[in-house]
DNA sequence: TTGAAAGCGATACCAT
DNA sequence: ATGGTATCGCTTTCAA
């Protein structure tokens, strides 16, 4: 690879030169310019943008940390952090957390040591106290997805709690009374905020969630098949399901079907995140619009704007997104005769 | 950020003692290194990566283009290198071609400007003699997806024909002797090879394909409902559709359903890639497996033995894969009377 | 075992 | 308009 050096001597001008050239200085005669260009396009030279980060002290990098790649979701957030970046010529610099708090940890510190200084990071395992710790070493460090009060100035996050709210108003204003609920065991937080917004609005209306129609099982298409079951299990009536996530949901709508009831025809289900399955799906779902795309863009340019010291727009109450329903096919008035079929 | 000079001067000692002892190095007393630990915790000092890049001309990030993040395809390629890097404790520098030629060039660029030796990229813009020169001037380029006889030793590829034909088969296998197929307009090669595959295998057999049988439309799940709609308005019987990807097939088969075929009863569907999506539809569908993250894998080791002037296991014949039928719910015997009823 | 100093590739200030 | 050179943070001989 030629350097600036090898540029400068075949040329027959001082690096200087070159340099200003390069990076279209001030004073350059066009006569030199051209020649200088002549050259590097020749060489095929390219400058070293390591170098010219260690003189210029900047970074050009902006770093991501997800859970993991393969999951929709994540490759949302990626793609969201990628085209605030290339909008501003930076690149992205992406480590995967891999689900574990030592790992996170690790990914964040290659970063530092990329002097990365602009990051978006989606930690589910670190403690507020590490996150805390970190954004105050950290200038350009932004939170994702989560809520920590104390850097609330630096979290763009969901409010899920919220979310079970307008799900419990959904069905309720479709008449469905017999209310089922699937649930998450792992993630931290998400679960446990969305079944207590759903619970908080069923309570409000006089209609409680029977505990016994609520199931736990893993995030996943199985843990869906699996959670349907168990509520089947329990002999109890239901019209209507909200479901953790759209995974979850279509794995519950396959096992009602496999069992005879049809949806939304007997059984309403309501999922969460709205990722690209519940478009594919048939019935197609109903769910909470997840705007992690939109939640990205937004936190790049706050960790940007973070690390040029950049007037932060201070309407800090946008940093809060509301889920938005998405109605379509999964979830119907509430059919009484079916509810009563259930019964049976 | 405290630097390997502030390091130096708290502790007393030279800064070439301290590199020695960030690095293992190994002539430092016991009583030294444990020093200089100290303080390099208290400072929170992490050596800066692009430092020690610039002086021994080794980087330790490996490049990764692909056209988008957002594909769950590509996610899982990007996945696939991102565990392998992982494991050579490199980090993942990403950019996306944006489906442009330009954009695919200057993505490569960015990541020469890293001096970043070691790249996994999927082109589907650039033209070969593009991505010939451009395995000239960078020793660890890899390319995945695609083949170019020229640099035949730096592609990792599927081989598209093999799997039409493969689809063929399984087709014919099951009985079916009306067929039909939903191509791709876009891309390059990869929608005429399997295309090709497919109809190769059938004159074998001596039941060729019907040209009006072949509909062509946008990737998507609407291209897949558009060009299905096309074939049931040809008007011609057909009991089986081999589809390019599994979008365009999940799409296919609610444009049947919806016109009252059932699949497979009726019409079976043969999907292409196995993503997610397959498993999540009803029925699951039949399809052929593309191991794109086996293939990841492979490409990044591949590069990183490239750079390292590692003897590159010499088994070349194994740079291409064979795409792998997965049967599922989506195809079936050919019901005679089923067709018959196509006919009507 | 430790330190001094050269040098990686670029920028930017100070001269000229 | 151009060149000389100190400097960024680090590694790596070469000496001591």
């Amino acid at each position: 690879m030629s350097t600036i050096k090898d540029v400068a001597r075949i040329a027959g001008v001082s690096v200087a030169t070159v340099s200003r050239v390069a990076n279209n200085g001030p004073k350059v005669s066009s006569k030199t310019k051209e020649k200088v260009q002549k050259i590097m396009a020749e060489l095929g030279y390219t400058p070293n943008a390591n170098a010219r980060a260690l003189v210029t002290q900047k970074n050009t990098t902006i770093g991501v940390v997800i859970p993991e790649l393969n999951d929709p979701f994540f490759a949302s957030l990626a793609n969201g952090v990628e085209q605030i970046s290339r909008q501003h010529n930076m690149q992205l610099l992406l480590s995967t957390g891999q689900l574990s708090a030592e790992s996170e940890m690790q990914a964040i510190d290659l970063l530092v040591g990329r002097r990365c200084d602009v990051m978006v990071i989606h930690s589910k395992k670190l403690s507020d106290e590490q996150l805390i710790a970190l954004s105050q070493r950290i200038k350009g460090l932004v939170i994702i997805d989560r809520y920590v009060a104390a850097i609330a100035e630096r979290c763009i996050w969901l409010d899920n709690f919220e979310g079970g709210k307008i799900a419990a108003r959904h069905l309720l204003a479709l008449g469905h009374k017999n209310l089922a609920c699937i649930t998450s065991k792992y993630q931290i937080d998400d679960p446990e905020l969305r079944l207590n917004g759903f619970t908080n609005e069923l309570n409000a209306s006089g209609i409680p969630l029977d505990e016994q129609l609520i199931a736990c099982a893993e995030p996943s298409l199985q843990g869906g098949e699996v959670a349907a079951q168990n509520l089947l299990a329990s002999g109890k009536p239901f019209s209507a399901i909200f479901v953790y996530n759209d995974a979850m949901a279509i794995g519950a709508i396959s096992t009602l079907e496999d069992n005879g009831y049809r949806v939304p025809a007997d059984i309403s289900v309501i999922g969460f995140d709205d990722v690209l399955l519940s478009r594919y799906s048939r019935p197609k779902l109903t769910t909470l619009n997840y705007p992690i795309e939109v939640m990205a863009k937004q936190a790049t340019s706050l960790a940007l704007a973070l690390v040029n010291s950049q007037e932060v727009a201070s309407q800090s109450s946008t940093l809060k997104h509301i889920p938005r329903l998405v109605k379509r096919e999964s979830t119907n008035i509430c059919n009484v005769k079916a509810t009563e079929i259930n019964l049976r």
